[in-house]
DNA sequence: CTGTATCCGTATAGATACTG
DNA sequence: CAGTATCTATACGGATACAG
C-alpha cells in the first residue's frame, strides 16, 4: 500500500464514515422524523383519519406547501394513506398505516420523556446561562 | 369582540399556534436531539467518559466547530459534564449525566425501530418511485 | 378543496485559519 | 490538545400567486 499523508488518512476516514452514516438505519430515521411537521401529522392522524383540510385547521402554524410536503413524504415511506374522493369539490383523506402508527407509538416514547425530562433539561439551560453571563 | 376578517382570525390562530409550540416539550426535544450530532455523540459516550479527541476520532465526519458546539449544547442542558484537566496539555473530559444517558436510552429505542423497520420504509419508497417514474 | 410553482430571507453546516 | 473566529454555500421554511 501507498504511504498517505495524514490529511489524506483523515479524509478517507471521513468518507467511510460518511458511508457509514448514509447506510444507517437509525440516522435514517432520525432525518426523517426530525423534519418540523412530521411529529405533528402523525399525532394529528393518530386518533384517526383526517381530510387535508382538517389537519391544516389543526395545525394553524404549517404552510400548505410544508403540510402536503410533508403527507407526500410520508405517503412514500408508506407511514400513511392518501385517498382521493373525485367529488366536487374533490375530497383527500389520509390515514395512518401499521407501519405509520407503530412509528407514533415510539414517538409517544419520546413524549413521555420529554413531559417528564424538559422541565429540567430547561433549569439546566437556565443555571448555564446565569453562569455565563456573570462571568461575562 | 370586534368582528375580524378570515385573513385575522387565521393569523392570531398561527400565532397561538406557534405559541403552543414553542411551549411543547416534546417539540423541544425533537428540536435537541434533531440536531445532526446529538444522537453520535449520545451514543459515543454511552458506554463510559471519553476525551474530546477520542470522540472526534471515533465520529470521523465531525467537524471541529460541530463537534464544539453540540458538547456545548448538551453541556448546557446538563446531559453531560465537561471536565477540564489542567495539565500540558490539556486534557478535557465527557461524560453522561444520568439524565443524559436516560436520554440515551430513549434514543435506543428509536434505534430498534429503525433497525425493525427502515429496511420496509425503504422498499416502499422505492417502489413509491418505481410508480411515480413509470407514469411521468 | 387540494393542491403546484416560484421567489426570497434566514439558519445551518462545513471549510479554513488561527490560539492558549 | 482542545478549542475559537470567520467566511461561504446551500438547504430549508415560509409567503405569495395561481390552477385543476
Amino acid at each position: 500500500m501507498a504511504t498517505m499523508t495524514a490529511d489524506q488518512r483523515r479524509e478517507e476516514a471521513r468518507a467511510q464514515f460518511d458511508a457509514y452514516l448514509a447506510s444507517c438505519p437509525s440516522r435514517k430515521l432520525l432525518d426523517r422524523i426530525s423534519d418540523k411537521w412530521v411529529a405533528l401529522v402523525l399525532k394529528s392522524l393518530a386518533d384517526g383519519p383526517k381530510r387535508y383540510s382538517d389537519i391544516s385547521r389543526q395545525l394553524a402554524g404549517v404552510s400548505q406547501k410544508m403540510l402536503t410536503q410533508t403527507l407526500r413524504n410520508l405517503e412514500r415511506d408508506g407511514l400513511l394513506t392518501r385517498t382521493v374522493t373525485p367529488s366536487v369539490p374533490v375530497r383527500v383523506d389520509y390515514e395512518l398505516t401499521p407501519l405509520g402508527a407503530s412509528l407514533g407509538a415510539v414517538m409517544g416514547r419520546l413524549k413521555t420523556w420529554a413531559e417528564e425530562h424538559m422541565a429540567e433539561v430547561e433549569r439546566n439551560r437556565a443555571a448555564y446561562d446565569a453562569r455565563a453571563g456573570a462571568t461575562r
